[in-house]
DNA sequence: GAGTGGTCTAGACCACAAC
DNA sequence: TTGTGGTCTAGACCACTCC
């Protein structure tokens, strides 16, 4: 019944161990592969294979040519309840820099602006026609120094106004705008799934690639139509979301 | 620059393709591994690290002594907005079962009861004394055939009515229960994180352990107090949730 | 140059499923 | 009994980092 003992899992799992207990503080790597091999009286591969199932749970990080370290320890960025409500856009605060403030983050944010004609999926989630163009903005945003959330956003071009086109949005951001320019907002809609980083998606969030992360869709609606679709990208190890539900 | 061509993606991405492709209906099973390492001129383990990647792409099953297997490709379970509604509780519906209603699947739900005293965590979520006696509902739904959904549900015994013991809580489920009871509710709060399958999870539903899981935990409030703290975890690449948040 | 991780080889024995 | 996946061995060469 019983396979091998695995020791694979084994010494994974002593590694885990220590990483939780803090032995190996920024900074300082984890035994190399031959040491690992030694030690454990194991092959090179499965010393490998050891230190893989760490990466895959996002406990360390491999640097070819330097060591295996251990990813720190931090805290959890709270997408909050009250992120999308109109006081925090009053305040000046966009849905992020909400989440990251209440967490105590210096949040970041880089953007990049474009236009588009719509794909027959975005139209559709818009309820425009495809081709219509689409103001397109891309968000890449971090919490400290560390990049945890990817955003591109689109709107329709009829509605944009010209500040809308502006990297730097304003205080309140994309939706403190559109209820300036007359389109007073309803509701918000989000789906959430779950994905694995892209190759792209990894390198940019510094994570091995496949990692877990969660995929949001956001639509945004004023009583009479959609005016953003948002598609998010969070690391999902530094998220919790967080939702209110009422009975009704 | 460049490291070695790495054969084992390249492997996996080719029968990935294939998958996707449809070529391997349920029963046929893909190449093994020693048809593998010949095919593509590789060391079996070579050969053996690409079906890996699949499997933890949650994309193939591997049956020991029968061979590696495709998973179906099953459409969405839908968590839905309205799936707290009190509509739905009149209807009889409970959450999972508006889920799996909405998405056509029909809906099995195994339960256990017990009693235990609150640790120190559920105390501060339920907003009572450590120790205090509560009603444990262990849950394991499925959707068709397939286990998709574990749910523990903790409510304070001292306002549990004989019937929520029961192991069919009738029409409704709990919060129906509860409602007739005098607790109306007001609203709930759900947190989200993204987790990982322990082993144990993982043999329930049938995928390796590791594999990405959703972890909701479901607070439900009356105007009065919390009843009900509800931990969920539900297999990640097999729903999608759905929020509604107002622009307020 | 020495040491690290990235990748791969060419075997091996085992438990298990299917025949 | 045959073939499957589960696990492991004991090496190897490479690109890269650090000294």
């Amino acid at each position: 019944m019983a396979n091998r003992p695995n020791r694979t899992r084994e010494i994974a799992a002593e590694l885990r161990a220590s990483i939780l207990a803090g032995d190996y503080p920024p900074g300082v790597p984890l035994p190399s592969r031959a040491e690992l091999t030694e030690r454990f009286h194991v092959s090179p591969m499965t010393a490998r294979n050891a230190v893989e199932i760490l990466r895959a749970e996002g406990l360390v990080e491999l640097k070819r040519g330097s060591g295996v370290y251990a990813r720190a320890q931090r805290p959890m960025l709270r997408s909050a309840r009250n992120r999308l409500s109109r006081a925090e856009r009053a305040a000046g605060r966009g849905a992020f820099t909400t989440d990251a403030h209440t967490g105590g983050w210096t949040p970041r944010c880089e953007v990049t602006v474009r236009t588009e004609p719509a794909t027959d999926t975005l139209a559709d989630q818009l309820d425009i026609d495809p081709g219509e163009e689409l103001l397109v903005r891309d968000r890449t945003m971090s919490a400290g120094f560390e990049v945890v959330q990817l955003a591109t956003s689109y709107l329709p071009a009829a509605i944009a106004t010209p500040e809308m086109h502006e990297e730097d949005s304003g205080p309140g951001g994309i939706y403190a705008r559109l209820e300036e320019a007359g389109h007073e907002l309803d509701r918000f809609e989000e789906t959430v799934r779950i994905g694995q980083a892209a190759v792209e998606e990894a390198e940019t969030f510094g994570v091995a690639a496949g990692t877990a992360v969660f995929r949001l869709t956001r639509r945004a609606f004023t009583t009479e139509r959609v005016v953003e679709v948002n598609n998010i990208t969070m690391l999902g190890d530094r998220f919790t979301l967080a939702y209110d539900l009422p009975a009704q």
